[in-house]
DNA sequence: TTGACATATGCTTATATGGGAATATATTAT
DNA sequence: ATAATATATTCCCATATAAGCATATGTCAA
């Protein structure tokens, strides 16, 4: 089985670099195919199929005006992912309390505010 | 060019939903592989596949204990991928703004409080 | 209509994938 | 040493990719 699609989910197509500089792109106002080629130095086929993968995921929309395309980012799409990422929060919050605890101990250890006699350095 | 690598960053790495579920399993305590093909039912190579992919990133941690090798989330490893999505939080909340005024403005229109003289319904 | 501009799609190619099956490696027990 | 257990790796295959290039589609202007 190969890999999923890239146009399957918000997981699958913010994975490609260039999709997510896309979105922050497109996030404060919409603008047209050309800016995000000439923003992003890339070939305009290439915007178009990434716009396309975003577009099938629902992580931006887009109307034409004139001859022009005008995309903007929809940010609730990717809120799954934020909730998801959000699940771990309390966890590496954790991680970071124990570590500084650590580095107060060995403070502690090389400083210490009452003399430690029980520890030999 | 194909697509970046699965273990090239952990926004590939969680592409896959199988090893977002993995993730999950090793949050709360670490656990052996076997645990993990018992309860995503998956075989043990694809298993050790994909802590392989999530080890190349750091999204897991290992260490042997016996014959088994524990794993355990790095929740750390995961905070830039919140970072990123949290970026657009306050555009999302902008948007659910929007509606509910519009769903306001609606009501309001249906069974007005002070009676709307301008508007044709 | 013809031409210019803006965007989308189609085709090709090298490469990575995830699962399955078989096998290799590591550790413990006898 | 041998067997049993636990995990990792290798090989296979069908499929999807992203970029480059050519071309199609859509819109406006003269």
């Amino acid at each position: 089985m190969p890999r999923a699609t890239t146009n399957s989910d918000a997981f699958n197509a913010v994975a490609e670099p260039r999709r997510r500089e896309i979105l922050t792109l497109l996030t404060l106002r919409e603008h047209p195919v050309g800016d995000i080629v000439i923003a992003l130095r890339l070939a305009q086929p290439s915007v178009s199929k990434h716009l396309r993968v975003l577009r099938d995921v629902g992580l931006v929309r887009a109307h034409r005006k004139g001859r022009r395309v005008l995309y903007r980012t929809n940010a609730a799409a990717i809120r799954p992912l934020y909730e998801w990422t959000k699940t771990f929060e309390r966890f590496w919050e954790h991680q970071l309390l124990r570590i500084k605890e650590r580095a107060e101990a060995t403070a502690q250890k090389s400083h210490p505010a009452v003399p430690n006699h029980k520890e030999e350095t």
